[in-house]
DNA sequence: TTCGTCATGTAATGGGTTACATGATTAC
DNA sequence: GTAATCATGTAACCCATTACATGACGAA
């Protein structure tokens, strides 16, 4: 997870650590703030399987070159950049519609990362959601049913509260659905939307 | 949590692994679905630290004693109910109101088990998730106002649906706050409400 | 000159999951 | 008798967190 939304994030531009994470926690609505204890080693992970690479063209820069460490034993700043590979691999991933990309931190990626997914996929990805919430909704309602004089007022409006949010949800991707296929119907061609 | 949602549960009455499991996905709205990995590991813990015991007082019991598998190497259901040490951690638990209360997981909890809790901590708790989420709101809509003409318009609809879920949530606590302040004023008797 | 924030990293730990292995009970 | 579901458990792993350690840089 971690990984795929740095991949994305480096899609727009290098960065560094720090950066990224601002970005994970603010820019990326759904997006939880990472904390340094993930992040680095992701870093560092990516960097030795290629997905990444430390970009030392910073025009003019006063950064340290990330090997300097090695004799100074100082560290500057370490800006990545996508690799071929890494691209690949972002696309790859972006183009997943197995189950498992309908849960909720996986869809919150995916959406973030719409604008460079194909309208196939974005249309297979947005229903595959609905329907998942769907169910939950309909788990929800059935136990609900089954229960409800059983339990106290707070269980009650906690259940009520999470049908509800589910509720709107369901409507809310119904609407991007429908924007979606309509954009879809005035012009089929298939590949990203900037 | 899932060691407090356990105690909480066998509050009600003995219960074993099976069942405590589908209790804890169906009756609980909030709370998740435990894996039975996670559920009875955690079940044995608390029984080494004797948070709980086995209960073999079961009426007329086709069970198994839990010792027999010792002998026979077969198992039978075991029924876990709650210790005296167990009701204790679990008063303790329920009157936390620190920071930590107030995450998504941990409300969501201490909500469903709010009938065994006292009016002033259900107060607490109500207010301090509350100003959470009010703070969540607040960073929302300032990432949201500075990065708006940046953002394309998927992650536009993510930030706004995430500001709406948040303001529904703030509107639904402030309810909650109300009716529990006037339950409140109407009979100023604290301790837990049935 | 010191304080805040930017910046990078490691080690220990935590709290869960998946996959697997086993067997009892019930319904058909 | 066989399939589904009830029921208990273990081992290996995953993905993150916390706490810690270090240091650069700009502003008061």
């Amino acid at each position: 997870m971690l990984e795929f939304a740095i991949l994305g994030l480096l899609h727009e531009r290098p960065m560094h650590g720090y950066e990224l994470r601002k970005e994970l926690s603010t820019v990326c609505g759904g997006l939880r703030a990472f904390s340094y204890g993930s992040l680095y080693p992701a870093l560092r992970r990516m960097k030795d399987s290629g997905l990444i690479a430390v970009d030392d063209t910073v025009a003019a820069s006063k950064l340290l070159p990330a090997d300097a460490s090695a004799f100074t034993g100082k560290r500057g700043k370490v800006v990545y950049k996508l690799t071929a590979d890494g691209k690949e691999r972002f696309a790859e991933w972006v183009a997943e519609t197995g189950p498992d990309a309908y849960d909720d931190e996986r869809f919150g990626v995916h959406l973030a990362f719409f604008s460079h997914t194909a309208c196939d996929v974005r249309l297979r990805i947005l229903e595959g959601r609905r329907r998942k919430v769907e169910e939950q909704r309909e788990g929800l309602a059935t136990a609900l049913a089954r229960t409800r004089e059983r339990l106290d007022r707070y269980t009650l409006e906690l259940h009520q509260h999470g049908l509800d949010s589910v509720n709107r949800e369901v409507r809310w991707l119904s609407e991007l659905i429908d924007t979606e296929r309509a954009d879809q119907a005035r012009d089929p061609a298939p590949g990203p939307r900037p």
